[in-house]
DNA sequence: TTGTAGGCGTTATCAG
DNA sequence: CTGATAACGCCTACAA
């Protein structure tokens, strides 16, 4: 195996070569190293023949200024971080989208981490986190004893997802009772009687989302039944659609924490031979691109995934910058998408 | 507002606190900062006193070593960067996901960077990603001129996706040309024989799933029809499945370059009227969560996305220790996974 | 406009 | 076992 290294005794093929530093570049320009540094930072003016011998010797050498040397003085890594808890689901990845094409136009790297791999405690994981970063966009579904840390300790912070019990945090986030509400009425006006929550505990929206729907069918007769899962996944959703959907009095209704347990219940719905929606109507949450390509296409409630991962970002860059306003919570209006897995009682296809 | 800042004066709230040195450490413990750095680093035995102290004072300050200073005389960032091409396609995600179980399980922190965000240059992008991390799990998929210039001047590389054409890369992925290969003779013997493939030319792959396709065909008197979108998502589909279903002669079968595509094409065959797999068999490629719950459930090749993100890791890793046995591509099998959307033709429900 | 020099926090070397 | 000291590459007063 030949490569172009400099050294041929590197291990597992090409080592990395030396990178020119800020002193090769101010010898062989004849400057000071100052110079350099100030020509490529900017904000200063130079005779046009040091501008010229600069600028040709960068390229030649590929001069790249190192980020950790300039970090140590200016104490910013130019790093930001995100903390989601699961990239395989399509809330969290959206979330990712957003929040990363806002840090990249701010020019910034993104640190991303999944707190699900988590087998190191949260709170070493965010402590390491912490120093190599200028800020961070983290869930506010963590311990208690990780947030405060983080707002004594850690670095400039945005929470997604819920108001912090913290004063002078900044979070941003969809008002999940809210939209749960929007919802519920949804299938309260749809004639919907007996409806069934399948909400999974270990997420605290979820009990948001639930205390919606109790709102909405607040003195309305409906009959509202309390499911709850070990994941939100669309595997559990598929295993626990028969104790849901084949009770005694089968609900006419059945809400999902989010899509994926959506999706899983409306497929095992299907398999165990109900028409939805037909027989049941079957909602979600989060508006994941693909409750759009099901049969019949799920109902679900748009929470702004992208969004909120966009604007929890801007956020933080504000405060990097020194911009921000204050604390406080910012909430996105939700919006239901009636499709096809919800219809009106009493009407037939 | 109010907080625990050392500064009131710090703009958008709290500003964090100077965090404690290793000189902090050393003085409060009463020793050198030699002595707190090789206590830190292990590897050494102390006296049970100064164990003791240097436990203590640690504790109370809260001290953990500084990344960027370390990085600066180590050469190592503990960071490592992956380049994926759009983080909403579940490929990526899943290849994501498994890359970032390893990295953590190495104690390295995952840079991500969606390329798909291009609005900068992709070498200049992967020029200033470089500097920041130890090593990078890229898409094979680059430029000529980036991928040269990483394989000079960058940092140890793993490529997945595809073979690359530098000797002494290393490389993981799936074979596309088989995985179609073996699609394509899936069909070819349920009785297909006039098939379209809709392709996605600006993806390298496509190029190579065509061409297994091809090799499945040869001499069997199977039609394979081309077709191509701009973007491999379910829009395209949904847009191009009129013109790919409702031609003078239709296919029997649709093959799609990924699974999202064949979403969206199987979406609009049935609101065309078309029943799959009745009228026409759908397949696709990579085995997305969401192929699971369409109904019918989506035929499609498993390219073991998160195994390939899990194994290019793992070579990273090995590379970055020195532990690397030498260049090469590793191939992961395909499986193809039968599903409802492909069926015997002649057979009825 | 340019140069000099000090220091950021850490590790590695070498001496005690 | 422990300590003093020189780097690592860069930025930033301050001086010229």
């Amino acid at each position: 195996m030949s490569d172009l290294s400099d050294d041929p005794t590197a291990p597992g093929g090409t080592r990395r070569r030396k990178a020119a530093t800020i002193r090769d570049v101010a010898q062989a320009a004849g400057v000071s190293t100052a110079t350099v540094s100030k020509f490529i930072n900017g904000g200063q003016r130079f005779t046009r023949e040091v501008e010229d011998r600069l600028t040709t010797v960068i390229r030649e050498l590929g001069y790249v200024s190192n980020p950790l040397a300039r970090g140590m003085i200016t104490g910013q890594t130019g790093n930001v971080g995100i903390v989601i808890l699961d990239i395989l689901n399509p809330h969290f990845t959206s979330l990712v989208k957003g929040a990363s094409r806002v840090a990249r136009q701010a020019g910034l790297n993104l640190l991303f981490t999944d707190a699900a791999e988590g087998e190191m405690p949260e709170l070493a994981m965010l402590q390491a986190l912490s120093r190599r970063v200028d800020g961070l966009v983290v869930s506010a579904r963590l311990s208690d004893a990780s947030l405060d840390w983080l707002v004594q300790a850690g670095p400039p912070a945005v929470y997604y997802g819920g108001r912090t019990s913290h004063p002078g945090c900044f979070s941003v986030g969809s008002d999940n009772s809210e939209a749960a509400l929007m919802l519920g009425r949804h299938l309260r006006d749809l004639g919907h009687r007996r409806i069934a929550y399948v909400g999974f505990s270990g997420a605290r929206w979820s009990a948001d989302r639930h205390a919606g729907l109790l709102r909405a069918f607040e003195g309305s007769g409906v009959e509202l039944r309390l499911h709850d899962v070990q994941a939100p996944v669309p595997e559990e959703g598929e295993r626990i659609a028969s104790s849901v959907l084949l009770c005694s009095e089968p609900p006419d209704a059945v809400v999902a924490y989010n899509d994926l347990l959506a999706l899983g219940l409306m497929s095992q719905a299907q398999v165990l031979g109900l028409n939805v929606p037909g027989d049941v109507s079957v909602a979600g949450f989060d508006n994941i691109i693909y409750s759009r390509y099901t049969s019949p296409a799920l109902t679900t409630v748009d929470m702004g995934s992208e969004a909120v991962g966009a604007i929890a970002m801007q956020r933080l860059v504000e405060r990097i910058r020194g911009e921000a306003a204050g604390g406080g919570h910012e909430t996105l209006i939700a919006h239901v998408l009636p499709r096809g897995s919800t219809r009106r009682r009493g009407e037939r296809a």
